[in-house]
DNA sequence: TCGCTATAGAGAGCACTGCTCTCGTTTTAA
DNA sequence: TTAAAACGAGAGCAGTGCTCTCTATAGCGA
């Protein structure tokens, strides 16, 4: 006996904590100096241990990004679910409003992580299958807003080819089903639509555009919400 | 006399297209290895000049990079505006789908250099003052169709609120100002959704998601420009 | 035509990067 | 108690952007 019984793992609580300490480092870095510069030996220094040690917790440079990739995309997903779920069930138009106004706060309190999902693909052009999980959360979101609000009112014919329903057939997996051709195609593109915003803004498109982005979002939200959710 | 006159400049031009040379090599390496491995020394290595000279042509890599934006802006714009041209003037769902199509075809050619200038800023965050003018032409095509679209039918009451109108005020500088307040925030609105489409396909959003993107994407586009294009 | 100056290129070198390999040490499991 | 797995350190390799110094040369004015 004596085992000390320190718990089961002593080691793995503290690789656990060492592996959380790295990314905290790395996202405090890349708020510093972006992804570009996000530099395992730096990491390494500050943490005040050798270089190599860092590749026992991270095989690789592009692998600490994933790690950051999938943080940023579950961070945005609970962000936006959120929003969400503080509004009436029956409130559609508020539930939209909410949640495209939680993106766009996320964003610009994330910029990095915002550029590290939504921007050029960082690595070679590696999207580890384990992100696609993380990244359909705000997908599933906004469709499921959609997808509500026209529960009552599907009765209207879908007047659309049907190259175009099969090319959305994809996305159908994240609804119930039950959603309207037409409705499926305007809600894609609005949720495109706000990414695109958000990142034409985080990026410096909208300089000497749009002057007043608070305004203008809120605006464009508002006339997008209204091409699919049937008015109150 | 005998002043062999051999062009003002035989050095200026020989220059000239060492740069030229250099900017090959470098968008070759951009479609090889992205924008993240791009390295002068290995043009420089191609070239068979030492690293060091490169430097006579390029300050640094990200004037390098800077130089390929400008071109990536302008090369879209060129795109975009010969798409438009080639559509009837009073034709103006055509020029629209025409002007969309053209967009994202040079997008699908060049992904690289739709990532260097839609993705994250790569650069620390330089958003040098030589791009804004490449950087509008996109903007100035689209603008201009939905504005000349709508010139016959500006009797329309604008209803927006007067803080939207002011938010919106820059880009009138893009227009000839005669265009509805509502009609504006729809056109930039529409603009943002054509760049987050293209981006999310590009950049792998749509995987599982949409399936016959070209189907969607014409689609979409369609659907958009009827929302301020009147109809026929 | 001559000579001076701006320009082009070469080479060495600095500080930095990601990553690998080896070698002791320590924790864990059998 | 012992064998195995995990951990950290250090040295080292190949590569990077960039700077400095040096030499040759092309193009200009006198």
């Amino acid at each position: 006996m004596a085992e000390t019984k320190t718990a089961p793992g002593v080691r793995a609580r503290v690789r656990a904590q060492l592996t959380a300490e790295i990314k905290d480092l790395a996202r405090q870095q890349l708020r510093d100096v972006g992804a570009a510069g996000l530099s395992l030996r730096a990491i390494a220094r500050e943490l005040e241990m050798a270089s190599s040690a860092i590749y026992r917790y991270f095989p690789s440079r592009d692998a600490l990004l994933t790690a950051l990739i999938i943080d940023a995309y579950n961070d945005l997903g609970v962000a936006v679910e959120e929003a969400d779920a503080a509004v009436d069930r029956e409130h559609y138009h508020g539930r939209w409003a909410s949640a495209a106004g939680a993106l766009r706060s996320w964003a610009i309190a994330n910029p990095q992580q915002w550029a590290l999902i939504y921007g050029s693909p960082v690595p070679g052009y590696a999207a580890p299958q384990d992100t696609i999980a993380a990244a359909s959360r705000l997908g599933v979101v906004l469709l499921t807003i959609v997808s509500e609000s026209t529960a009552t009112t599907k009765a209207q014919d879908a007047k659309t080819s049907r190259a175009v329903s099969a090319a959305v057939a994809g996305i159908r997996n994240l609804t119930d089903g039950t959603i309207a051709d037409t409705v499926l195609v305007d809600a894609v593109g609005a949720w495109s639509q706000l990414i695109g915003l958000v990142s034409m803004e985080l990026f410096g498109h909208f300089v000497n555009v749009v002057d007043d982005v608070d305004v203008y979002y809120a605006e464009a939200v508002r006339r997008l919400g209204s091409l699919f959710i049937p008015s109150t």
